[in-house]
RNA sequence: GUCCCCUUCGUCUAGAGGCCUAGGACACCGCCCUUUCACGGCGGUAACAGGGGUUCGACUCCCCUAGGGGACGCCA
């Protein structure tokens, strides 16, 4: 028995604390049955996956404690993806398909598809079928002849229904008229997460997979390729998704899912990884506070629950606090030391506060606020700067937005973004820096927001610019409506 | 819009037809402990989405409705 983990970077190179919950249970389920428990980290879009996002990924999850096997044969946390950079294995598998007249070649141009989709929607459906894509032969030829290019893509049923077993669901039908002619290997020549997904699985010997609920809708393709092939299909398992508190799926817009940031606001590992243990699952005795071990030695995949669960972070620094207490006085000082006060923070914190400094206990309150995990700001905190608190609380949902988009946190891209997004408000820097010292530092009186926005990292000072939106007094639906219009509108 | 999944306190959950007057945890409120604040202890408020079946009996099984979520890309 073998269960794997896929795994995609994100752009941004955060690792998703889904990420970590979903491999913490398909570990749990694998081991728990002396199977093997397998990561791959896969992504065909080689636009998103850099070596640095990959390698944040996996030191996030070791970080957790979380650990896995080789895969067999193909080995090492990358699969057949990585031993195939361009792609040949799949279009080698993709070729046979096509042989078999399971595939084929579509030179439809970006233009027709769209086209071809707003008819459907005007017909009230959805899916691409084959016989939507067909082209005369002759034009085909002529397009072919021409060199343009050309994806291949699956045949689907044009009719009928599918059936698609889940371990906790049972059986899920789905019609085949909802599902389109999926492109199974891009026009580049990559395979899209469909054909990469199932040839990988299977030549990793993969028996069984748990993956997010956004998957159900694509079990029907995944299933049919197993067909094609003549492949013995894994079984699939659909875990709930972590959710934001309004319902929605899990969003760092409206969360922090970094582990990163859990990591750098201070929460212990086991206790993180503990929390996403009673994400839809508990304990046979309903105990609350319980290690990666005891999980494993009492886990059953039937005591996950289908709703989807809330991340709630107050619930978590609750937990966080249960394992802080419950350490020893020597295991609490090494990890202070090792979370915080190693040399290497302080040498990146010390060029900062050194010019500021007359005495060494100067120290701990020019830099606490880099410490700390949310600052206690009010309305008051706010006061005193040149601008109206209603202006302040734009400014700093405009600067969270603006800086939501930024790929590279590092201090050139961030003061470009503030730079230009105060030039396009038309407020001078000057004034339009003052919230933000206040928001990330807690006063006015500190070195460069800029450096602490470095230091704190992405997700600190996002939840920080959050924080201080709320603290004054938060944006309404409505204002947030009137507000997104007007940052659109700035360019 | 179409399809799929889901639905127990505000939140995480227990519950495999009678053990349910629905249990635990977070949060909230009160009391105790305490020079303060936390921690800890004790107690309290608070839920089976609605309607139909099936059954001697339904939180549990079936159907419908409603609500929520997800998917509908040369992203994963």
């Amino acid at each position: 028995m073998s269960v794997r983990t896929r795994i995609a970077p994100s752009p941004t190179g955060d690792p998703h604390v889904g990420t970590a919950y979903i491999a913490l249970f398909n570990q749990c389920f694998a081991r728990a049955q002396g199977g093997k428990f397998v990561l791959r980290i896969e992504d065909t879009d080689q636009q998103r996956s850099t070596a640095e996002s990959e390698q944040a990924i996996l030191d996030s999850l070791r970080w957790l404690g979380l650990n896995w096997d080789e895969g067999p044969d193909v080995g090492g946390p990358h699969g057949p993806y990585r031993q195939s950079e361009r792609g040949e294995i799949y279009q080698k598998y993709c070729a046979q398909l096509v042989d078999k007249g399971h595939a084929f070649h579509c030179y439809r141009t970006a233009a027709e598809l769209e086209q071809l989709r707003e008819q459907l929607r005007e017909a009230g459906r959805t899916a691409l079928k084959p016989s939507d894509l067909a082209l005369p032969a002759e034009e085909v030829e002529r397009r072919r002849a021409a060199g343009e290019p050309y994806v291949v893509r699956m045949q689907v049923p044009e009719s009928g229904t599918c059936v698609v077993e889940d371990l906790l669901r049972g059986a899920i039908e789905i019609d085949w008229a909802q599902v389109d002619a999926q492109i199974l290997l891009k026009s580049d020549g990559m395979p899209t997460y469909h054909l990469a997904n199932v040839v990988d699985d299977h030549l990793m010997e993969i028996t069984h997979v748990l993956r997010g609920e956004e998957w159900i809708n694509s079990a029907p393709k995944h299933q049919l390729l197993y067909e094609y092939f003549g492949w013995d299909m894994p079984v699939l398992c659909h875990l709930p998704l972590l959710r934001n508190p309004d319902k929605t799926k899990l969003s760092k817009r409206k969360n922090p899912t970094s582990i990163l940031y859990y990591q750098r606001a201070g929460f212990m590992p086991e206790a993180l990884l503990n929390y996403l243990g009673r994400m839809g699952w508990s304990m046979p005795d309903e105990s609350e506070k319980f290690s990666l071990q005891q999980m494993l030695a009492h886990f059953d995949i039937h005591r996950v629950s289908l709703g989807g669960p809330v991340f709630d972070v107050e619930k978590l620094c609750w937990l966080n606090g249960l394992w802080i207490r419950e350490l020893e006085d020597e295991q609490l000082a090494d990890r202070l030391q090792q979370w915080l006060l190693n040399r290497n923070n302080l040498l990146k914190v010390l060029p900062y506060a050194k010019e500021r400094m007359e005495t060494f206990s100067d120290f701990a309150p020019l830099v606490g606020f880099l410490a700390a995990g949310q600052l206690p700001l009010t309305e008051a905190s706010f006061a005193d700067n040149k601008l109206a608190l209603e202006d302040q609380k734009k400014l700093l949902q405009f600067a969270l937005w603006r800086l939501e988009g930024l790929r590279n946190w590092d201090r050139d891209n961030i003061f470009q973004a503030v730079k230009s997004l105060a030039t396009a408000m038309d407020i001078k820097l000057r004034d339009f820096n003052a919230p933000l010292f206040v928001a990330i530092s807690g006063t006015t009186a500190s070195f460069s927001v800029m450096d602490a926005m470095v230091l704190l990292g992405s997700d600190l000072t996002r939840a920080r610019l959050r924080h201080a939106v709320e603290v004054l007094g938060g944006a309404g639906k409505k204002v947030l409506k009137r507000w997104e219009k007007e940052y659109a509108s700035l360019a």
